[in-house]
DNA sequence: ATTACTGTATCAGTACAATAATACAGTTGG
DNA sequence: CCAACTGTATTATTGTACTGATACAGTAAT
């Protein structure tokens, strides 16, 4: 994992997605510890505060959660990890459409694109 | 053209994008004269001051250009709108598809994804 | 010329994200 | 037990985006 945010972005929503990324990924595993809010701070260069609060709001949507002095854990509900796969995926999916669909574009040219930057 | 931007995030970008849009669609040709900064600023509820920073940026990047007193009008060069719609287009498509390799997706399935947005 | 529109500039105030420093509390392994 | 790690909380400060208000200057049409 590349812990390295654009700084000038806000830098929360970075980092929750990369954590969710890991774990649509199964690079994370329902009930695996993650990184502590020390350690990520270090790597991506930020505040341990900045991480605390995201994995706080990672936690509101049950994708974590933490013991306190333990460490934080990827939730053990089987189901999240692929909630947040499937998700993930729809969201961008449909986003990027939408996106394509309000310049004009065909299916087709949308496909074609697509096909384009597949081969690469 | 709706106007109606994310209170959450950044609005100036915001504003860019929009433009941008209207622009790769060709509702905005080449030296047509585009909304002012008060009109815009009325209809998307925000301040003339934060349209006219939105502009700014755009006509840094030659995309429209100002007339003191006259308004905010279209490049006249025909290779600009040209270039915004190529550059969007191939913006998103080429972050899409990284976003879903990233996830380990194979061309095959994020075809079958697409193909089930775009019918929709 | 007057009027009503444009762009442009400035400044104070607000809101929020993130920093930086520090402290406290719970867990774990030697 | 103890040391070294965890999460958690607090406070003050910084940087930035945006607001709101106001003012000035150029354009264009009647």
């Amino acid at each position: 994992m590349d812990w390295e945010l654009d700084k000038k972005r806000p830098l929360c929503p970075q980092i929750c997605e990369q954590l969710c990324i890991m774990i649509a990924r199964d690079d994370l595993k329902p009930g695996d510890k993650i990184m502590s809010v020390r350690e990520v701070a270090l790597m991506a260069q930020v505040t341990p505060n900045t991480v605390q609060k995201s994995y706080e709001q990672l936690e509101q949507q049950g994708v974590i959660y933490s013991r306190r002095g333990a460490g934080w854990f990827v939730s053990e509900n089987q189901e999240i990890a692929q909630d947040v796969r499937e998700q993930y995926i729809r969201s961008k999916t449909g986003d990027y459409i939408k996106d394509m669909q309000i310049l004009g574009l065909s299916g087709d040219e949308i496909e074609k694109y697509v096909k384009e930057f597949i081969n690469e």
